[in-house]
DNA sequence: CCTACCGATCGGTAGG
DNA sequence: CCTACCGATCGGTAGG
């Protein structure tokens, strides 16, 4: 019961945090900042974490889980290549500019904060989400629906989904889908 | 005469604060690691830059106008659509992870660190040399060498090139431009 | 989770 | 460009 209600403060921090370090940045953003969100006081906040730089590990290590559930449940019963690729997409896309939005922008441009103990642990969660991708584009290319060098091409492709996040207007004419969508047409050959 | 020696320290302080701005972030970089850089006295900083955000914003300045100078000089006497893209793709790599590194990766990762009237300078700036890509993307869309939505397509095209620095290595096995080369594959059509 | 607090450090300034 | 310094603020802690 008490682990349940711990959990609970705990993500609250942790989603406040996900806001403030994104547009203040971590360093900016004080520790008094963060207790003033969440209504305590700035002493409480060593009760939930060690110190400041847990918090931002926590946030990472919520923004990787984060998307990496979404490309798993997005990939769920898809038996096509080429329909697969179009949700891991779509889905990094969602996740990158809607649902998780503040936690991974976060962990794309916090990085050099974390020491490099923590770095190493994100790393690890990261990998699991790039081999995901990875083995989506490895069939693709079997079915020659991409260019065969797919680890050079998943890089390509990540840096152009997540440099969406620098441009990309959820008010303006395009949707994430349609988005998507444009993508994939220039991802897929011919 | 003091004008030019004045620029010389100016210069030096710019670089010195590249590099650390860069591994360390901008908001942990004190003045007195970058006066300690250049072996001066913190308060000294002050003679040269009116505080410390003027200095992060000359880091930026520098680092635009640094790719800008790079790209026209790629440019320069080459009338083929498709040569001049691939010295534009080239000349983009080269900058950002050899000769302006710092500078640039500090103009990718410390945005939020500019104050609003700052950030609309240095999108002034940053415009000319999107705009260049522009003009050349168009030619190629022209001759029918790459995809017809070229403001879409150099959205996508720079997202790729600045991810470069999260994981290219220059001391392994492929050059600059053999990755420019392999982008460019990318990039055309067919 | 709060109260009360501390030592350290920060950006910046005055006067030369 | 240096010396000497300040007010503000920071992350974190002890004790409850």
């Amino acid at each position: 019961m008490q682990n349940t209600l711990d959990k609970t403060r705990r993500d609250e921090l942790i989603d406040a945090a996900s806001h403030l370090f994104r547009s203040q940045g971590y360093e900016r953003t004080t520790v008094r900042d963060l207790a003033q969100a969440v209504g305590m006081q700035s002493g409480s906040l060593f009760y939930h974490f060690k110190n400041k730089a847990e918090i931002l590990e926590a946030v990472m290590a919520k923004g990787v889980a984060d998307i990496t559930a979404v490309a798993e449940f997005a990939l769920e019963g898809v038996t096509e290549p080429k329909e697969k690729l179009r949700r891991l997409v779509t889905g990094h896309l969602t996740a990158l500019l809607g649902s998780s939005q503040h936690a991974l922008e976060v962990l794309l441009y916090e990085w050099h904060s974390l020491s490099t103990e923590a770095r190493d642990r994100i790393v690890q969660l990261r990998d699991r989400y790039e081999t995901l991708w990875q083995q989506v584009l490895d069939e693709a290319a079997t079915a020659g629906l991409v260019h065969p060098d797919t680890t050079f091409l998943r890089k390509m492709i990540f840096g152009s989904l997540n440099w969406t996040v620098q441009w990309y207007r959820p008010d303006g004419s395009m949707s994430i889908e349609e988005m998507g969508d444009r993508m994939l047409n220039l991802i897929l050959r011919g």
